[in-house]
DNA sequence: GTCTATATAGGGATAGAC
DNA sequence: GTCTATCCCTATATAGAC
């Protein structure tokens, strides 16, 4: 397995020079957040128990002894930093345009736009359904299912403010979110990307349709 | 994590006493096809990585050795198994109603009672998305993409013969997949199966709208 | 077929020097 | 912060007796 960047960078990221940086890895690491970033990337690609100690060594270019000292409490506490990653970057991305004061088609295509950078186009999987496959036999105690509890909420009360019954409202969110983590199931499945940028105009059709 | 019944056993697979039944797992163990079935369990709850020997050995309450003259090719041949009771399990009793020479809702309406009991309500995971995750990495090498490949192109087939062109044909039939396998995600993560009900619903609907 | 015992590798994690 | 070396546990898999 490749060790791709997830171009999910913040602007605020300025990457610094690392002087660990030697062997057989694809680039050089850079700061903690480049660091986490990759981590993100293994464990949506292969869940917790999936990832090892010498995977991550090796995507990172850090020594154990340094992922030690970046992470004290080990592999669960990277997967417990990666979750925390995810949900602010979700919030800041994805939440936050469906709770500006801006037309609905505004805010629906932010938070599409943003969704379909997540996912790389349907090439990443979602970390959400890579790490609830250990919940219950890892040490995480990041609340991964609440990511999605939150996606829902907030795109509900953002649909609600159309006039939408709460229900209906609630019913559309769920709708657009099942058929985007269907579409990345699928589209790696059968390895067809298309389904995923389809899956992303559907939702935005459940989400629009008369508002 | 408990070891469920999977509750797919056919009509034609005999229950027969296995006197190896000693230990600390819930119930007797019986046939191979009640082995695999508990294996099945086991890796469309945890992926491949996620189930070790020993897990196996207690869901089964079969000893190491006996894993291994039951399949020789240790782990990576009892995932190969699993993943081709999937295959025959799915063809016989989802895909198979749908090339019956009968009305297109009573099709739809028999499949979709095979997928509702097939994921147990939506209780129980797609072994396809737990088994993608450790693609590449580990030493299976079933086609499980294909299982769902099988199912859209079967599924698109039978909505052909309504007289659907081929395209919106395979359209609606990916659509409807992508429901179903999202809504199990979504399920999960925020642990209400109302909504994998509701998403059958609404695959049904997509099926069969002016079929 | 199943048991006990064991081989071998890889996992996560730590110690202590630098 | 990073390196080298190491500890200890678990994992898969095998051998040989019964």
């Amino acid at each position: 397995m490749p060790a791709p960047s997830s171009d999910l960078r913040d602007g605020t990221a300025r990457d610094r020079y690392c002087p660990a940086m030697t062997k057989d890895h694809p680039s050089a690491p850079t700061s903690k957040e480049e660091i986490v970033l990759r981590l993100f990337d293994l464990f949506r690609h292969a869940g917790y128990e999936g990832v090892s100690i010498g995977d991550i060594s090796q995507a990172t270019g850090l020594g154990r002894s340094s992922l030690y000292h970046y992470f004290p409490g080990g592999k669960a506490d990277m997967a417990n930093v990666v979750v925390g990653f995810a949900k602010v970057w979700l919030d800041a991305h994805v939440l936050a345009p469906l709770r500006r004061e801006v037309p609905l088609e505004t805010r629906i295509d932010a938070m599409l736009a943003a969704v379909h950078r997540f996912y790389r186009g349907g090439a990443a999987p979602c970390l959400v359904a890579s790490m609830l496959l250990s919940r219950g036999r890892d040490p995480v105690d990041a609340d991964v299912g609440g990511l999605i509890r939150d996606w829902i909420d907030t795109l509900t009360q953002s649909l609600e403010r159309e006039g939408s019954s709460k229900a209906e409202a609630a019913e559309r969110a769920t709708a657009a979110i099942v058929g985007i983590e269907g579409a990345l199931i699928v589209a790696q499945a059968v390895e067809r990307l298309d389904i995923f940028e389809k899956a992303l105009g559907e939702a935005r059709k459940t989400l629009l349709d008369r508002g």
